[in-house]
DNA sequence: CACTTGAACTGAAGCGCTTTAGTTCCTCAT
DNA sequence: ATGAGGAACTAAAGCGCTTCAGTTCAAGTG
């Protein structure tokens, strides 16, 4: 016989009502602040309610409302993959800061792939949790999309607005490629690489036609740009195959922190000396840029501030508002040292 | 006028009863497997359900059930710290696909302290929204546990088991702390000192107990421990001030992964040579650990796991039975480049 | 044959809210 | 004095399920 035997007897609004000496539906308009009831009472409600630490029941208020007050937010990601990215959690805190101002619950999922999620996704939809949805993790040509879309899903996009209506949180990558660049141009290196990231991933795509750009800008093309899943393995892989081309890059810049960090530890590991034989740019922030030797010159940015917007623009969507995207503010480049003059 | 002002016209058990031309209570018997209707016409039903895509809604089950099919995790750190622990969503992919099996949400919270912890929880209680609670970070005294207690909230602790008859799910941070401690001993180390996490945290206090019996057991008392909260600064800070001393240690264990790379780091700007003059432990292993060099030597163990016997563990206790405390395994010393004998 | 029995199914109450349609009562203009 | 109007409140109908008390009917029993 655990203490969890014997259900807790629990408060409704009849109790308030009757404490109150008012009826049921008197208490419903006190507590959702509608006309109905004199502000004296509904003072005294509220007081009551207060008191006997009584909360309407979210599902009763989900039933009669049709509203889940929850959102969802679904990471697809591999487990490995998640765990050294600073960046998920801070986002979250974001998310979750702005949701708990208008008693917005968050439900999250993490599952390994894009058909995973499309079922959370659905199942969550059916089964009426979820209100709208955040969506992280954009590709180019992504799945969920046109799934959501038929659904008719409220869901905000964390990557570039697109055509169909769904508002975006976004900021500008190219922006903060092309920045990186010219900073490395100015230092005087001609032979720079990109490191970047997943392919499939719309940023990553925005962002190696920056790089391309840039550099053309500058008649420093063709470019080299190798693609990579992120991880640490496959960023030490492109740093060695790099480095032992016949003109080897003076600069590379990373898709991540984790693999600028993978390629300063091969650089090590070769004898390639940084900054004086290779500088190298981390296109994430976080405390492992600070964490290295030399530390690692990085395009910064706020990523909780992303998840509030993220999750700002989410609650005007459901309020019935029609946000438009938002852009975020663009990453600023953060010289440490592992950047220097070209050789 | 956006996509999202038309509400779709949703189904319910009433339009399943309808096409299959029963009534809705033998729709709800067939779905939830009771008896009460032929095996013919339940697998008809059912057929029917999935063809139309229907699933029951969450907020009227829960509602007739007194059951919200969900459980609440509430995360008080940080941003910062949350960002750079892979623990986290590590642990949390853990616990999300095992809830998944039972049709289980996750809600997540992440909140800076514990008094909103205790908030959070409350209102989700109030409301009715979880059923029961994963209680991570336990501190020695834990404001959260009386609270829990006093509302009957059922809750599996991520630590280790207490009198009060909450289960917990733990492992043997003594034993692990021991063998670290064994293993430097075995290389010849005298003079080994500890960075701790914060020391509020009960592992923190039971693994430095720990040590200080190893160390003893070694005749080599007294022993050095420094306090800290986890960060890469205060990893460093103590780390200067441990090899400034007189006397300096020749290993130093830390509590994570992070604060081993910034003592790493530490040691190279003091021109201090990994492993030939110090050797160091890392308490937390993760791809960190393979990122630097020398690469470190850890106490490893399976986070992921962790979280699915959490989950498992809390859904036992929402169905009735009354799982004792689970023992998970073991993290074991994966010696890596940091260690060798002493100088 | 009249009957019990049990499997298969229906009807309706109830979960705890929100919301709409009343009802009551007071105030004020006519 | 009379009724219109409005503020303050109540009653009751949902919201979409689960569940329990019945109802029906075919098969089995003596």
């Amino acid at each position: 016989m655990s203490a969890y035997d014997r259900p807790v007897k629990r408060l409704t609004i009849s109790d308030i009502a009757a404490r109150a000496g008012v009826s049921i539906g008197a208490v419903s308009f006190a507590l959702n602040d509608r006309p109905g009831v004199s502000e004296a009472t509904r003072r005294r409600i509220l007081a009551i309610a207060a008191e006997m630490g009584w909360r309407p029941s979210a599902a009763a208020r989900g039933l009669s409302e049709s509203r889940a007050h929850t959102v969802g937010l679904v990471i697809a990601r591999s487990a490995d993959t998640l765990g050294v990215e600073p960046f998920f959690m801070k986002f979250i805190a974001g998310v979750e800061s702005e949701l708990a101002l208008t008693r917005t619950a968050l439900l999250l999922q993490v599952v390994p792939d894009h058909a995973r999620s499309i079922e959370a996704i659905t199942d969550w939809w059916a089964e009426r949790r979820i209100d709208g949805l955040i969506v992280m993790d954009l590709w180019a040509d992504d799945a969920r999309l046109p799934v959501l879309e038929s659904m008719g899903v409220p869901a905000v996009l964390v990557g570039r607005p697109r055509p169909g209506g769904m508002p975006a949180v976004w900021n500008d990558d190219a922006a903060a490629v092309t920045e990186a660049v010219d900073f490395l141009v100015g230092l005087g290196h001609r032979r720079i690489a990109r490191v970047a990231g997943l392919p499939a991933l719309e940023h990553t795509q925005v962002r190696t036609a920056a790089f391309h750009a840039a550099m053309e800008r500058h008649g420093l093309s063709p470019t080299t740009v190798v693609d990579t899943d992120y991880t640490w393995a496959a960023g030490a892989q492109a740093t060695r195959d790099l480095l032992a081309a016949a003109a080897p890059p003076t600069a590379i810049t990373y898709d991540n922190d984790v693999m600028a960090t993978a390629g300063l530890s091969v650089a090590g590991q070769l004898g390639v000396e940084v900054p004086r034989e290779l500088s190298i740019v981390a296109g994430d922030d976080s405390q492992l840029c600070e964490m290295v030797f030399p530390t690692l010159t990085a395009l910064s940015r706020d990523v909780q501030a992303y998840g509030v917007h993220t999750a700002r623009t989410l609650v005007e969507l459901l309020d019935g508002r029609s946000p438009g995207s938002f852009q975020d503010a663009t990453a600023r480049l953060v010289a440490r040292r592992s950047t220097a003059a070209a050789p």
